[in-house]
This record gives structure tokens, sequence and C-alpha cells, in this order.
DNA sequence: GAAACTGGTTTCATTATTTGGAACTCAAGA
DNA sequence: TCTTGAGTTCCAAATAATGAAACCAGTTTC
């Protein structure tokens, strides 16, 4: 699968380079060769090489000796547990999508901003699953999804116009908003509507309505979306999920803004 | 909770750094000041401030501009995405956990060995819908869990010695092995029966059996384990156990060797 | 069977980055 | 107002990263 929507990051120093190649590991998907990487690495040979050696030493890339290959590391997944567990609006939200997961029945996504793609931090099956591309710690293009959208459209000035900046604008769909002044269009109809869609923007078939996660300060936390296909609902039918959606958005606002983490 | 069984890993260069901080940050597993960061770090306040500044920067950190604390950034859920999909055995031996687990009821964990700690990569309670970073990312200790011992029990020479020199020997409980002679005992005689018990060694009531996942060249790629309490089992109730949770470390064992990743 | 090739690893002088002591800023408290 | 402490910035010295080229297997080609 290709990835048409990478973010741009500012590159500080031999950490930045570091981490950039980390990224470009995982992005494969897959175990990768040594010249598979370099192909694509705008790094000479022995840079990369000693780079990658770092990274496996400190366990976050494996390497596989009989393959040759390399792979995101074990040591990754012990950091994200704390990051998830401390930094995502998951472990506090799960009440609130599970009862309307199971009043609504459709797909539900929670999702945050991170470098101006959308990362799903949790998810609910529809009773009827529907193959889609996003499980937890998937992530998404901001500038076509429900949730990216919703997000966007509620960040402060410099957040969103750093947000925009990171955005790929591929055309996914004959729908896909793939400019940026369309896209601005949009941010701010979102934001005097509240609430977000996705008109198979993204994937075809695939709609939904998204509603922003916000702060008593007005602060966008991450937002929460109910995702069906066209066979079975149609925009005007999520529609009438709106009021639900924005109860259950705030109550989580509300349980985020009332949780003080044990010290 | 505190945590004295903490790894050592060799420095390199400013990445090692930079990763080293990383771990402190989530070692605390809530929110941190840079002034609690800088009292018990070896580096002088401007290098740990820069280096902080870069790793927040690139999102594997987060800082919170309110409270002024650092915790790990949502960057990691997504590295760590992959990296679960790939370098852990938890995808793969997911059905084969789901079948242990409605057969005996108990406790079931998949661990795999990280810079000498354990990773649980994936677990059943008694009935338990599954999430993903909520239970899995874990780590403890390796030598006093089932699973710990068996995998370093059978490691290669090199790897085995690298595991023992990485371990804290921390005495948790009266029955923690706790000497470095003690545990070389254990793990030959674990070696000798193919399977490890956890005597109460981690934390008092709690025992297990655990069996290694032995690829057919004899390679070590993980642990399976049965966990009850002392209330509910006994060793000797456990050891019934035994064919059952060999044959499962076995199928995944099979199951995971003829996969192959989709090129 | 030798020669060229491929994919990976190591060397080393050059170069750029990191380092950290100290000075500075900005609040909050005495 | 004066102190104190947390956080941030400076800059010369120390250190680590760089990358061209050499090297070292195994393979393939001639």
């Amino acid at each position: 699968m290709a990835t048409p929507d990478a973010p741009q990051r500012s590159n500080d120093g031999t950490v930045g380079k570091a981490l950039e190649i980390l990224d470009r590991v995982a992005e494969y998907g897959r175990p990768v060769r040594f010249a598979e990487l370099l192909a694509d690495s705008s790094h000479p040979k022995a840079t990369l090489y000693r780079l990658l050696q770092t990274l496996t030493n400190q366990g976050m890339l494996c390497f596989d000796d009989l393959q040759q290959t390399y792979a995101p590391g074990l040591r990754l997944v012990r950091l994200a547990h704390t990051a998830w567990r401390q930094s995502s609006l998951a472990p506090i939200a799960r009440p609130h999508l599970d009862a309307l997961s199971t009043s609504v029945g459709e797909t539900i996504h929670l999702a945050q901003l991170d470098q101006g793609q959308v990362l799903y931090v949790d998810k609910r099956n529809a009773r009827t699953p529907i193959e889609m591309f996003s499980q937890a710690g998937k992530v998404g293009p901001g500038y076509c999804t429900g949730v990216g959208k919703a997000i966007i459209a509620h960040l402060d000035q410099d957040a969103r116009e750093d947000a925009i900046r990171r955005q790929a604008f591929f055309q996914h769909t004959p729908h896909t908003l793939a400019t940026e002044t369309a896209f601005r269009d949009e941010l701010e109809s979102i934001r005097a509507d509240g609430v977000a869609f996705d008109r198979e923007e993204h994937e075809p078939g695939i709609i939904c309505i998204a509603a922003p996660i916000l702060s008593t300060k007005g602060r966008v936390m991450g937002a929460l979306s109910i995702t069906s296909s066209t066979r079975r609902q149609s925009l005007e039918s999520l529609t009438s999920l709106r009021p639900l959606l924005l109860k259950t958005a705030n109550d989580i606002a509300e349980t985020a803004e009332s949780w003080q983490f044990p010290t």
C-alpha cells in the first residue's frame, strides 16, 4: 500500500535524522533491506548504515539476521504503552465510546492530531463490520477524513496554519478536497456548523459524521466520528445522529477536564 | 509504582542519550516537570533542555504548555502500531491464544524479550475484548517471571549471557531467585524440563506455568504462560495443563514459521 | 577459474554538532 | 524591593557525525 500522505518535519540534529529513518522503516509496513532504504534515502551509505546500527542497538529497530531486514522494534511497543495511557484521550473516553457504540451500532473512531495527520487512538466496530483502513494506532490524512477536518477546523490560528502546511492534498477519490483553498473553505463551514462530514473523500463508499472534542476553553483535544458506508446510510441519516454524537463528544471533554493524573 | 528493574543499555551517541531520556520520561508513568527530570539526570541543564526540545519537536514527547510537563508523545503510538504488527508474535498467535483461553479459562500471557526484560505483547483475561495498547506493551523483569525464565533459558550462549547481564535481581518476594547463580541453576533445569514455573517469585500468591515458543531451528521467539493465583490453583494443578500449553506454543511456532510477509 | 559485481561493513581525516558553564529572563514569594 | 528558583539562551571548546573511499565476502558472469 502506497502512502501518499507524508507529513513534513523540521530536521533537528542527529536525533531528527535517526527518527526520520525510523519513520521510514515503519512506513514500509514490512521488513526492509538495507539496500532498499539506501535507495530512497538522501544519506550516503555509511551514514545510513551507522544510523540503522544505532537504532537497532537501541531496540527501536529490530534486525532479522537471517533475512537481513529491518523492522520497527519492540521497544516502541513498550514506549507506546505509556504514551497511549497518558497522552491520548482513549483511556478516558472508553466508557463513552462503549455507550455510543451500543446505541448506534456503527463504526466509531476516536482520533487525535499528530503532526498534521490523524491518529486513531481507539475504535469500536460496527455490528456488521465493514472492511476499511483504520485500527487503533493507525494514521490517516488530515484533510480528507471527518475527524481530521473536525480537529483542524477548530485549531487556533497558528496551529491550524501549521496543520494545513503539513497536508499532502492527494486526490484519493473524486470527492477529495485536494486543494488548499477548497480545504480552507470547508474548514470555515465546519467551524460554523460544528460538525464535519466525510463525503467519500478518502475512500469511495465510506461516509462519516465527526465532531470535535473541545475543552471548556475551546481547545480541540481530538475528534469523534460515526462511520458508515453508502450502502447502509446516507449523509442525511447520519445527520440524525448528530445530537448524540455531540453529546458524547461533550461528555468526553468533561471527563477529560475533570481528570487529574494520580500524583 | 516503583521500578526496581531497570535495564542497562550501551550508550551510543546523541541518539542514545535522547532515547534514554525518552525512556526516563516514560518511566514516570505520569506527566513530569523539567526540574524533576533534571534532578535525576546526569546531564547539565542546557543539554537536557535541548534534548527535550528536540524530542518534543519530533513528537516523541508531548509538552503540556499549561502544566509545563512532558509526557510520551503520540508519534510513539503510531510507530508502535507497525512494530506490533510486524515484529511481534501477537497478530500471528491471536487465534491460538483465543483457543487456549476459552479452554483453560485462566489468564494467558504472550511475551517476548526486549533488552533483557519481558514485554507482554498480548494477553487474555477471562473475558476481555480486544484492545491493543491498554494491555499489550507492559514490561516485567526477566529473572522472576515464568515467561522471562522460559525465554532466557532457551536463548543461545551469547544472547543468554547478555540477558543475564541485564537483570537487576531485585528481591520482589521471599521466593525470588535474586542471585545470578541461583538464576543460572534455574535456567539449567528449565532447559532440561522444557517449561518454566513462577513460584510466587514476582508477586506473592501469583503462580504460573510458561513454555517457550521455539522455531524449528531452536530459536526462541517468545513465550506463553498460563497464570493463576494460589487460591485457585496449585503448581501441581497447573502442571496438568502442560501438554495443552506446549501444544499451543508449538502451534504458534508453526504458524509463525509458515508466515511470509506480503511482499 | 578468473574477473566483475553486488550488498554490506569499516576506516579516517574533515566537518558540523553537541556540550555545558555561565549569564540572563521572568515570575512568584518574602 | 529583594530573593529565589525554574526555565531559556550564549558561545568557545570538546566531541561526535560525516562520507569518500577502501575493504570484504559471497555471487554471478565471462
